[in-house]
This record gives structure tokens, C-alpha cells and sequence, in this order.
DNA sequence: CCGCATCCATCGGGATACTG
DNA sequence: CAGTATCCCGATGGATGCGG
């Protein structure tokens, strides 16, 4: 039985993948990803493809990344020094695992626009009670 | 193009999910949703069932959760008062929707212990340089 | 070019007490 | 029972400047 929320049958427990959840949640981690999809990148490239994340927050993102599996650092010994990022396999196994998520949430938008005439969901989030 | 990561192809974008999975990594997200995978439960049984989560907590994810549209709130006129929650459609589809991410999950855990006999994921990630 | 260091604002979430 | 009100803290991420 899975102790966070106690649920029985723990094979269909959601529970397991908070920590990944946590993760890709990460504000940039998604956009990264999708970047590296294609082809190896640089630190600088990555950077201007997003356009408006700040040094330090890449840097993290990376890291995390990293630490995580899901991506790979290259460093070439040159001047000036060029450092490569790329999916490993993991990460390409995540990103297909994705997918079906992707799906649901196109599905829900059309629904969104069929019913309402706008998108409905995704913005204004309830915020904490100050 | 999608213009957050400036990918090309847009239908293999994970941009797209960023709005779900930043609600579904709202810490106690998953297992409430696993909690209500099965019937509908009222405000204090969740709370039971979870165990550590704070009034306070509890109330903003179902709110947030309602607002997405991923679980019912149903009242009933009593006395004592008499609230249940339970799955919409939507949430029963997000829960299908998550299975795949769930056995990479696991796929992932089975590769860590054959390689170290240890979990080396999930736990200690990067924290910002304070 | 690839970052790290520092400062700062914001936010999610815990603990607890209280109300209709 | 089903929440709200209040106070508090740690973590995240933006902006900017510096270093190898």
C-alpha cells in the first residue's frame, strides 16, 4: 500500500511519479527538453531559443537535468570552450512518455473552444488566501 | 512554432503541458487525485487518508483541482454539513493519460537498483547556489 | 563562451486557532 | 463537519555583475 495517500491497489498509484513530476515541472524544464529534441545544443543556443531565462536559471535547470539522467554535459577542450547538451536515452523515453499527455491536453482545449469560445483552464490558477 | 522553446514542430512540443503539469506538481495533487480514483470521499476522509496535509493545503488543491476540472464537488444539504469530491471525466482521462509516465517511473527505479542497489534519483537535487 | 555569486521579490505550503 | 484566518519559513526564479 502506498503510505502517501493509502491507496490499496499501489500499481495504479499516481503517487510514484511526483518526484519525476516534480521535476519537469521545473519552470523551464519542458521548453529544454523540447530544444534538445532534435540536436545537441549549446549553452548559448539553448539560451536564445528560450529567449527570456536568465543565466542562473539555466544553469540550475541543467544541472538538474543532469543529475536527474535525463540529459548528457559534453565538454570539448577548446578555446573558447564550447559545451554540448543532449538528451540521453532516458530522456528520449521520457518525452515519449509524454506523449499521451500532450494528447489530452490538445483534446482539452478543443473541448475548452467547442463549449466555451475560449480557453478556460491554465490561467489564473487559485492563489493561496492572503 | 511554438515561441517559449522556438520548436519547430510544433506537435511534438512539450510547451503545451506546462499549465497541467504545473498543477499536477502541486505537492499533495497526485495523491489526492489517487484517493478519489476509487469513490467519491468527503473533505475529512482525504484528509485521513493523506495524513500529514494541512486544512489550509487541502482546500486550495481541491479548489485548484475543481477549477481545472478535474474533480466534482457535490453538496448536500445536511446537518452536520455533508461534502463529497470526486473524479470528472477529465480526471479519469489525465489519470489514463499519466499510466505511461507511471511505468517509465518504474522502469526507471528497476534500472537504478540493478546498476548502484541504490534509488539514486529523486532524492537530493541541485539547489540554487545560496 | 560558459557559467557562478549576490541580492531580492514572490509563492507554496506547514502549524495552529477559529467559525458557520 | 468543512473549511477560513493568520503567521511563518524555505525554495524558486529574476536581474545583474564578475571570473576562468
Amino acid at each position: 500500500m502506498c503510505k502517501e495517500s493509502n491507496c490499496e491497489k499501489e500499481a495504479f498509484c499516481l503517487c510514484p511519479i511526483r518526484g519525476i513530476v516534480d521535476v519537469v515541472s521545473k519552470k523551464w524544464v519542458m521548453c529544454v527538453l523540447t530544444s534538445l529534441r532534435e540536436d545537441p545544443l549549446r549553452y548559448n543556443q539553448i539560451k536564445k531559443n528560450i529567449g527570456e531565462i536568465s543565466p542562473k536559471t539555466l544553469s540550475n535547470t541543467l544541472k538538474t537535468l543532469e543529475h536527474e539522467g535525463l540529459i548528457e554535459r559534453n565538454v570539448y577542450g577548446e578555446t573558447p570552450p564550447r559545451v554540448e547538451y543532449s538528451l540521453t536515452e532516458s530522456g528520449k523515453e521520457l518525452q515519449i512518455a509524454l506523449i499521451p499527455l500532450v494528447e489530452w491536453v490538445r483534446r482539452r482545449e478543443n473541448h475548452d473552444e467547442l463549449h466555451t469560445g475560449q480557453k478556460s483552464h491554465k490561467k489564473n490558477q487559485i492563489k493561496n488566501s492572503t
